[in-house]
DNA sequence: ATAAATCATAAAATCGATTTTATTGGACAT
DNA sequence: ATGTCCAATAAAATCGATTTTATGATTTAT
């Protein structure tokens, strides 16, 4: 009743803070794809009633996270080989439309913004105490945000959650490859604001793909 | 317990129950743009308890036809015409990838499939049993259907449900067009057949902005 | 007269219990 | 042995009632 929110408890409600937290369950694994998510079971993790645990799953339904049968309950979505790629490969072709809008599009807020979005994400490599995972997820979707298209940014942050379960689940406690990723985001920066937006994709494309078999080496 | 079944009605839950009755009544504007949807009234209409219509409410989030707003409920999305030029564009650009794909990997199982969904429905233009509208969609998305994507078909087909939502709205009972689209749909097969990308897509393209054009007119 | 505070009402959120539906293991017949 | 049917159990779905939260009207103080 006072101070002491955990990042993700802590909600305002309890469907918000059952979201939030079995959001974060199976974006890092530890409820595993494919896992049959029974609701009395999560009922004593998370400590409420069944009405807003049906209603947070109903809701992660719409990240692709949860898969539901109807009167069979929920699970978690399936991975594979197969759909770790489609979601590469799509992240490249959406992102690339998001991103040359952006940079037709491009105005000195906007560049403003980027470079500050990814000085927060490079000073977080050595703090640990900002999450770093946050900040990355925000530098990306700032890179492609000046497209003045909410709907394909939404399809593009759900693409990039998807992805990077898969990179929870290659290993839960991957030591991110820093130092070839530093230089990687800094030349995209640099790309965007020449607005030069073929370079830019093309190392945007690389840098997906390259983390990518990273991690099918993990999967497979 | 028998036989009769209306299309949306009738179905194994309660929640899907609502789910697919609230979706029509969302598509169709009888439930308007930017409505509230108390739960008590949803009850009298659908004639249940409350936890089944917030599910459904919640599953419908998912297609971005319902907003949640925490502690304040439910209320269906807004529409815009900014809203509908970019669902517009974004169809033409990810129908495009989806299109390109699924001409790199035709197959004669794939092509007499686009004729078959065809052909039904056109014979549904005339047979006014038949449900066109569930034919018409059906066609569409068969002709991107063998890009391999599912992710990329799922945000078609929301898409494409976004779309229709505002032919709906801009006139309740307008008749379709029906002469000149039969022909583009031709157009198109017959591109598709031939393994040409470039005509089909710049067909299936134009068939779009074309409609969304005369859709226009009618929201402003 | 305007802004802040309080209260009353309406709605959303949640709970606990009940009803339905699926699933599993075993009895029975072939 | 093998497959079918049934009963017992486990889980999901749903309901009705309660609690919590937002909203709008009214009052009070400046």
């Amino acid at each position: 009743m006072s101070i002491g929110s955990t990042s993700s408890a802590m909600e305002s409600s309890a469907t918000q803070g059952a979201y939030s937290t079995l959001r974060d369950l199976i974006l890092t694994g530890e409820l595993a794809p494919g896992e049959k998510l029974k609701i009395d079971n999560l009922r004593e993790i998370l400590g409420m009633g069944a009405a807003p645990i049906r209603e947070a799953l109903s809701l992660l339904t719409s990240d692709q996270l949860v898969v539901r049968q109807d009167q069979r309950g929920f699970r978690a979505a399936d991975t594979s080989i197969e759909n770790f790629q489609e979601i590469l490969e799509l992240r490249c072709q959406l992102e690339s439309i998001a991103l040359r809008q952006s940079i037709e599009n491009t105005s000195d807020a906007w560049i403003e913004e980027v470079v500050l979005s990814h000085h927060r994400m490079t000073r977080a490599e050595v703090d640990p105490k900002k999450n770093f995972e946050i900040l990355h997820k925000a530098f990306h979707l700032k890179l492609i945000g000046n497209c003045n298209s909410p709907v394909l940014l939404g399809f593009c942050s759900q693409l990039y959650d998807l992805n990077i379960r898969y990179r929870y689940i290659a290993s839960r406690a991957f030591a991110y490859e820093a130092r070839m990723v530093r230089d990687e985001h800094q030349c995209i920066v640099d790309a965007v604001i020449e607005g030069d937006f073929n370079k830019a994709n093309q190392l945007l494309c690389e840098h997906y793909k390259t983390t990518g078999a990273f991690v099918i080496k993990y999967i497979e």
